[in-house]
DNA sequence: CGTAACATTGAGGTCGGTCAACCCGCGTGG
DNA sequence: CCACGCGGGTTGACCGACCTCAATGTTACG
């Protein structure tokens, strides 16, 4: 519901983000600097509380974003109220790129958020004159393709893959000691992400944590304890 | 299996291909003529046989493929030995923008078909220079993503929407008389698509025929009875 | 301590998968 | 001409994975 607020410069953010965005396991090594500087001299960071909303379905598309902090969902509303989870972000992530006029997908804070927006218009800009941004342009938008088709692979298999395959994925992105997870989302948000119900991803979990693939000591928190098993999982 | 022929000029396939391939439904109106014309300079026509592969999947994405006629189908076995189908590519449509090294699909031919074929180095070079160029690249691949999260979204419906969706989709692609639509592809390859069973898609078409929301004469052709029955059922 | 949101567990139903039989159109060859 | 085989498609019977609905447990926070 609330509009897009006005983007101001806010120079006490701007410094620390490059230094702070982690490299998940996708990224090129080839300069990807040059529009992550960019994006910090041109945008401004935002400040989103938990649950808020960042950007919503049809709205102009006239931003691109970066987590500086928190983590992000963007999904779509079916016709019949189930919803959809289009992918989750997290700190160093990119998401908005949708080379569309309008948005196809809303975009909400999970955990309070704080996210670094930039005019699309500048950054096409730049791109025109700036070969290697352009380049890291079409880097990203294939990754996100990329990413895409594999949640297709994901949702013809098994509860049981999908799940797994979604323990491994997280496992790669956020940060934190080797095996231990903390999940930012609720289980509402990984079943509308895997496409099935919550009942579902709360069994399959503990039917891993049974056959010792896994430990639950929190429900936000989850140990990989066997990854080979998980990894066997995946189809 | 076969390696990538040799790319020779072949002047007598070039000039008809514009005139030809139709527009679908997703087409932007703008400029969309700058990367086809330049397409039909840099490439050539090369013909490939029902079944035969295009490009195989790990293989390097050197080249952007155009459909010129007949059909395209690109897929992904899985490790279980099941197959995903990406995607479906007609006559007009370009496949191949990966925006990786390699191909994560591979490519094959429905029928016999003749597709262009251009070194993508060529088309990158390009779009450095023609800011045009650059632009329909992005907007196609904006459009190959949206494309594919639609596929997400129609994966956790029901078999029957799945149906539905796909017919209503191939009548807006295919050429042919307003509702009757004559399908390239086989019940399996739809089945691979769609991430059903050939007998599920068997079944609920003769059950769309049953409510007479179509007709199908012939396994290969069908006919849209009742088109907001259809639309209906999308969700 | 009380409440509300989130998560787990259980019982039962259903949609779509599996396995198998049958049909149909078509080409080949006796 | 018919027999036969073959690939593709349809239909039927059965079964199991996942969904639905409902109760119970757990955590967070005033």
């Amino acid at each position: 519901m609330q509009t897009q607020p006005a983007i101001r410069s806010d120079a006490s953010h701007r410094n620390p983000i490059s230094a702070r965005h982690p490299r998940h396991m996708h990224d090129d090594v080839v300069d990807a600097g040059a529009l992550d500087q960019s994006m910090q001299m041109m945008g401004a960071v935002l400040t989103y509380p938990r649950n808020s909303e960042i950007f919503g379905d049809n709205e102009a598309a006239d931003y691109l974003y970066k987590v500086v902090s928190g983590s992000v969902r963007t999904y779509k509303i079916l016709s019949d109220g189930r919803r959809q989870i289009g992918g989750f972000y997290l700190p160093g992530d990119i998401f908005g790129l949708e080379f569309a006029d309008e948005h196809t997908l809303s975009a909400e804070a999970i955990t309070d958020a704080k996210v670094l927006v930039v005019k699309r218009s500048a950054i096409t800009a730049l791109a025109g004159r700036d070969a290697s941004v352009a380049r890291q342009l079409f880097t990203l938008t294939g990754r996100e393709l990329h990413r895409v088709q594999d949640r297709i692979l994901l949702l013809i298999k098994s509860a049981q893959e999908r799940v797994a395959s979604f323990l491994l994925e997280m496992s790669e992105r956020v940060p934190g000691a080797a095996n231990g997870i903390e999940l930012p989302m609720s289980r509402q948000d990984i079943a509308d992400y895997l496409g099935l119900t919550i009942e579902t991803v709360s069994r399959t979990l503990t039917s891993l944590e049974d056959s010792a693939a896994i430990e639950v000591p929190t429900s936000r928190r989850i140990v990989l304890r066997n990854r080979p098993a998980l990894s066997r999982m995946n189809g």
